[in-house]
DNA sequence: ACACGACTGTTACATATGTTACTAATTTAG
DNA sequence: CTAAATTAGTAACATATGTAACAGTCGTGT
């Protein structure tokens, strides 16, 4: 009796996600000194506009510590800016700067080519076949219904 | 002209990695303890055999200070014993003990369980889908032939 | 009004990981 | 044969991440 570990699912989806990301993180590090969490935090405020770093943490699925960080770095290339929302102190509302935004306008299109070349090399059986096994997949173990009634029955 | 992070290959896998590894891990980690590449360290050696640290990490896709520190840790658990190799003294040959083989009999068939399990609630259609997408991903990206080729060239 | 609990975000600490440097053993080139 | 280069595995250091504790703010109930 064996498992044959590059046929485990949990494996194969761990060795494809790092390579799929190394391949990815070449526009925005070698260009911008990106990290991965940085790089997510700021595609989903170039994607929303105005955000709370609790709202990121939840879209972003990043511990909110991970965010903290990242939203940190961020301000320190001054691609981000922090207003106290004045209704409840408590919040930051965070919007990326004029120079954010820019960076985001040259920064996706070469994220989308990328995504796009991958896409082109599967040929349209294989990424139909991905996207739908994908898409199941994520029905089961992410939906945010049924994922926030386990939590609460956890 | 706005990127869907929702939406985007690498965060997708990335995503459903951590998830699907979380899944899994429960089996081996409560019960045993292990961390994930310990269990990846393990589940080679159930799986091949006698091994050197050398062909755990090519096989495991991990770095060789991450396969030193999980074999170390299943030592202390008596779970290899390792061996020089005479004819070669830089190489250890590492072999689960009779304790470790009786853990991977035991963890083995709840690992295929849970791997089982999710197969069978994405359904047929859905999970053949899934393996027709890895396949080809699988193949453009690591292709040992490829991968190799690629490694030298950059 | 005010005590209590809940929430937002950061900091401090412990752990995990990657990069680099190292020792020991072997192979290769001359 | 011997010096240089290569390989296996470990250790030291720096960085990244998660957990727990924290300060500040808000809402609720009394």
């Amino acid at each position: 009796m064996s498992l044959v570990l590059e046929e485990f699912l949990p494996y194969r989806f761990n060795r494809l996600a790092e390579t799929l990301s190394r391949n990815a993180s070449v526009a925005y590090k070698s260009e911008y000194g990106l990290s991965r969490s940085e790089w997510r935090a700021f595609a989903l405020l170039g994607q929303k506009g105005t955000m709370t770093a609790t709202e990121i943490s939840y879209y972003s699925t990043m511990h909110k510590t991970k965010v903290s960080r990242a939203i940190f770095a961020l301000e320190k290339k001054r691609w981000l800016a922090r207003e106290v929302d004045e209704t409840d102190r408590r919040l930051e509302r965070i919007t990326l700067t004029a120079q954010g935004e820019k960076a985001y306008e040259n920064l996706v299109p070469k994220m989308q080519g990328i995504e796009n070349e991958l896409i082109a090399r599967l040929g349209k059986q294989n990424s139909e076949a991905l996207f739908k096994g994908l898409a199941a997949l994520e029905k089961l173990y992410l939906d945010k219904e049924t994922a926030s009634r386990s939590q609460k029955a956890g």
